[in-house]
DNA sequence: ATTGCGACAGCAAACGATTGCAGTATAGGT
DNA sequence: ACCTATACTGCAATCGTTTGCTGTCGCAAT
């Protein structure tokens, strides 16, 4: 197993010419400027010692690393290693490697660990950290620092991006909804400052509206937090404002789930009584009790995608920023069907009133 | 934002001494070196102008990177992201950073990862993707590359690893089923190539003996790799070779999920008429219908504690090889109950019968 | 025969730090 | 007053590559 240990000069000195010749001759870039029966000898001496270049040494006279920084909220969340995933997979086509870490949501942490990548040398930076508005992004943006937002993207400023396109996928929610016959329909966003709570609420209420019903306020509330409490917390209230509610559509799957645990706690059947749809198609969310509807988004492809966008922000820095949108797709499953029949008396009512 | 361009050279101008002594002022262990008064001046001025060291830099002089390279299988199994999390929790206090990968368990792609890393200097390796014969682990033992293994670990030397306490965990389960009252127990096993999968089989066993039972051969098969389908192939095996089985003890939660696939195709109920209990107790499992009931690892820790002794390698190229057990705990869930009483026609009869 | 040009290849200076060695100045001992 | 030990600090090499510049050689054109 070749630790490699045997440097430049040695593969020089073994085909018998000057380090910088054989730099020349290595580099497939720089290959032409040397005779090609000399580059041959080069090549032919660097296979037989093994030799493989030092990226460190390099990177310190080219200011590059081949390596990019990855910036997640958290990767425990099962929303990000699929994304993750796919921004290593397209990276290392191109003999990128990652430098991974999680900001746990904290703009301080992640500031610090922003600079600590770029003291790394990293070429630019993958980020699914962002806000809305989001002082951070803004300086790299300044800076002319590469980078691409995933998932999430903020609109003070025109950046590379690659989301899912939210707005379309809460249509899609909807419609599903409306034509399983509800009117009465509620909505759990997420938090306002990130894109995709945002546009998953305005997407709803557009299609609300462009169905002829009524986005009541008293049906829509925001999480603090894609969190499962959080969901729990806000159905609870919804649940409270108003008993015609008969769905819910969910900024995300742990909002949903969180609904779940609070249907179990009011006696309430899904989909019998009420019905929810989440957002994202998590991971093993289809193994729920019961399984979960959702939209579903194509996060490996968005990772991907986000490392190509970014490998190509790298090698032209005069490429003009864009935000690429992936469809979202309707996922139906079982947490989701007809509304309660009004007339005779439902569980839903039954539990109400035997609460009272 | 000081996307530092500031060099040594500008901080020891500015303090008006030579970039040597700047940088043995700069740094700790060198700090005695040099007059007090003049390491104030330095660092003064380091502050000043915002000085941060290129680790490029600095890692070409001295062979280190303060990079570390983690190889996991697939960071898209919910196994993994905890331990990840843990890993770069405690790399983290130490300033360093993780070089994170996917093999695939393909090991010419884990030995084509391992070089790359190697050549970027990382110091030393965590390796998820350890068979109990490893020819990768045991090269690199043998250059005395620093590598520590999670989760699963080689048989064939003595080296850093931290796993869970899988025949202990095995021995969990076997013990709450027996409680139950279950004699007829099978097994489904991981791969028995990953010290995971011949482990918990071997406690399996070694528990089955304990409580004075029989580990009936019949009742006993492996999947090829840790997952639903393998589970759901295995078990259906089982059904088949013997219906006198009522539970089974499954090597992971995924091969446990597969059970649960089976189940429903059988018409058999769970836990009524047949229990399963997982390994693992990955996110969301606790979800299911019905949840899981299983065995817990820490995985969090057992990141974090590889991280350490990653680090303690490192610092002392002669510390002594130890691998750290972390302690399983037994979780109850839903989908393990008593057996079904024989007496009666039970739904499983019934539904062996129907199928006669 | 001289000049000019093209094609290589070598030289050496970077890149930004670290570090062994050597030099200088001060203090302290006799 | 001289010598030596001590305490700093500066110098310069070095880590492994890349790359601008210079030099050499052969060949063709005049």
């Amino acid at each position: 197993m070749a630790f490699t240990a045997v440097t430049l000069r040695d593969v020089a000195k073994h085909a018998g010419v000057h380090p910088g010749t054989a730099s020349r001759a290595l580099n497939s870039r720089t290959r032409a400027l040397v005779n090609e029966a000399t580059a041959k000898k080069v090549l032919e001496a660097a296979r037989e010692l093994g030799y493989r270049p030092n990226p460190i040494a390099r990177g310190l006279k080219t200011n590059r690393s081949e390596t990019i920084g990855v910036l997640i909220p958290d990767l425990t969340n099962p929303l990000f290693p699929p994304i993750v995933r796919g921004i290593e997979d397209r990276l290392r086509e191109e003999g990128y490697t990652a430098l991974l870490a999680n900001s746990d949501n904290d703009p301080t942490k992640e500031r610090l660990l922003f600079e600590t990548m770029s003291d790394r040398q990293v070429e630019g930076f993958i980020l699914a950290t962002a806000d809305r508005e989001d002082p951070l992004v803004e300086d790299a943006l300044a800076a002319r620092v590469p980078i691409v937002m995933v998932n999430r993207t903020i609109e003070t400023a025109i950046a590379f991006a690659v989301v899912g396109r939210d707005r379309g996928g809460s249509q899609l929610a909807v419609s599903h909804l409306v034509g399983l016959g509800h009117t009465r329909i509620g909505h759990i966003g997420g938090p306002e400052r990130f894109s995709t709570g945002k546009a998953r609420y305005e997407g709803f209420v557009a299609a609300m509206e462009g169905a002829g019903l009524e986005a009541d306020r008293r049906l829509i509330g925001f999480g603090e937090a894609f969190t499962e409490d959080e969901g729990a917390r806000v159905c609870r209230e919804l649940l409270a404002a108003d008993n015609s509610m008969t769905a819910i559509v969910a900024g995300n799957d742990l909002l949903a789930l969180g609904c779940y645990d609070v249907f179990a706690e009011e006696g309430l059947r899904c989909p019998e009584n009420i019905s929810v749809i989440g957002y994202n198609d998590m991971p093993f969310i289809d193994k729920l009790r019961p399984p979960l509807s959702t939209i579903r988004i194509p996060h490996y492809e968005i990772g991907w995608n986000a490392a190509d966008l970014l490998l190509l922000r790298i090698s032209d820095p005069d490429a003009s920023p864009r935000t690429v949108f992936l469809e979202p797709e309707l996922v139906v499953r079982a947490s989701t069907g007809p509304p309660p029949q009004p007339l005779s008396g439902t569980a839903r009512s039954a539990a109400a009133g035997s609460a009272t």
